[in-house]
DNA sequence: CGAATAGTGTCTCTTAGACATTATTTA
DNA sequence: TAAATAATGTCTAAGAGACACTATTCG
């Protein structure tokens, strides 16, 4: 059954990252149009191959992420392998692929590597309109696919937000990514059950108007209990039903 | 920042099995004595490398399962990647692991590249006087910690199960995994309230005493609604506090 | 019949969701 | 003051857990 002369075949390890954040109460996907072969110049997820083979692959995906991305101190974590035969042409690709959590910044950020860089809404990104390198389309699916469950049963949403956030922010982050809409009152007394999701921190004003919100930060807790159950609430019906 | 001479690392594939079952209504895993080096006689989870550049990952999990353990038709799920550098003194070995679900088997399974399979209870395997190679506690763990999540909204118990099954058998799939006893007649009510979870298939008598119970199978659908939530639900008390 | 297991019904308390109300700011 | 948003309170219906009870087998 063995044949002394085998020998296990060599393969190539990449990293591909799926960066989410929120622009305009909606999901979206740092997308880079790829500057090299194969499938230069359509889009694709920010990642590339292992530097050598002593780098930590968790370390290479955040090598990536600050070079084509500009990015450092996000949540990040594992998704899953992408490792079918003839996904990449170059030869026996194996994808380990991650999942990043960033809140809103500034400016759609300029890779140092990639021709170009541009937060997608996951909408576009997904409609089958918007072509895709690789099987990246279907990594983006599963990314989003984590991000929704884990709101669920961790405090992930608040890696969505900056230091310190108020309670309707939060809930933005929930509408977004699960695409419904909440009712705030029902939103701040569960959010404020969850132990240990969420710190209060000192208060603000930001709005131009109306009262100022409270601000809290993330509390100590990853995992919420009790969780926050993504039920069918139906948005709140305003009055005047032909508004919106 | 490029070297044009720079090539991607080469590293080896490998996958690891954690095959699950129950036996005397616990949960085991199975681990086999390793015949080679490193790691010779200590115990590990079945798996292997790649067998060649071409084979898909999943596909060679599933030849290493009938190698290995001679199981074929299981339940089996992608769990995690672990690429640390070092975990394997060969060299680079980043090894996709997988989850696999069996219901209970006649008799411990004989290997035919492994010296010897034996199915070890999940406590034992991870208590700390068992030794198990590479990192394969570390996995084992995240195994028997996805299937517990996995029984809390998917139809994962029944692949623990026969074809048919009674409902006492599907609870004590439960009680195993998650380590907890459950009241019968709660359970009967919330099993039979997840749609698509099981259906009737025709009565039996089994046991040698007692009312014969009905048989099911698994259901059409994979995500239960409503899920079966893992609370604090305590044993039930007999009225006599002494038995048991 | 009694023992043993299968299956059903009922009660109570918690909680999710709907929605009214009060509080605090700016203009 | 009006407008706008923040925060709290109340009601109701559904579900979870506790547990009594009925049903069906074997000896």
């Amino acid at each position: 059954m063995f044949d002394d002369s085998w020998e296990p075949p060599a393969i190539l390890l990449a990293v591909d990252l799926v960066i989410l954040t929120l622009r305009d109460s909606r999901l979206h996907v740092l997308l880079i149009e790829r500057g090299i072969e194969p499938h230069r110049g359509t889009l694709a997820l920010p990642g590339g191959f292992l530097r050598d083979a002593n780098e930590d692959i968790e370390d290479a995906a955040r090598r990536e992420l600050n070079e084509e991305a500009g990015l450092a101190d996000v949540h990040l974590e594992p998704l899953n392998v992408y490792g079918e035969p003839g996904r990449d042409p170059r030869g026996r690709v194996v994808s380990v692929a991650y999942l990043a959590i960033t809140p809103r910044l500034p400016e759609p950020v300029a890779g140092t590597d990639a021709v170009r860089a541009c937060w997608t809404s996951v909408e576009d990104a997904l409609s089958s309109d918007a072509e895709l390198a690789f099987d990246h389309r279907r990594i983006v699916a599963d990314g989003v696919e984590r991000a929704r469950t884990k709101l669920e049963h961790t405090a992930l949403a608040t890696a969505f937000c900056g230091e310190t956030f108020t309670i309707s922010e939060l809930q933005q982050v929930y509408e977004a990514v699960w695409g419904i809409q909440l009712d705030p009152r029902n939103f701040y007394r569960k959010v404020q059950g969850a132990r240990g999701f969420i710190v209060a921190d000192g208060p603000l004003r930001r709005t131009a108007n109306g009262r100022p919100a409270r601000l809290f930060r993330a509390g100590p807790d990853q995992v919420l209990y009790p969780p926050m159950v993504r039920t069918a609430h139906v948005a709140p019906q305003g009055p005047n039903g032909s508004a919106n």
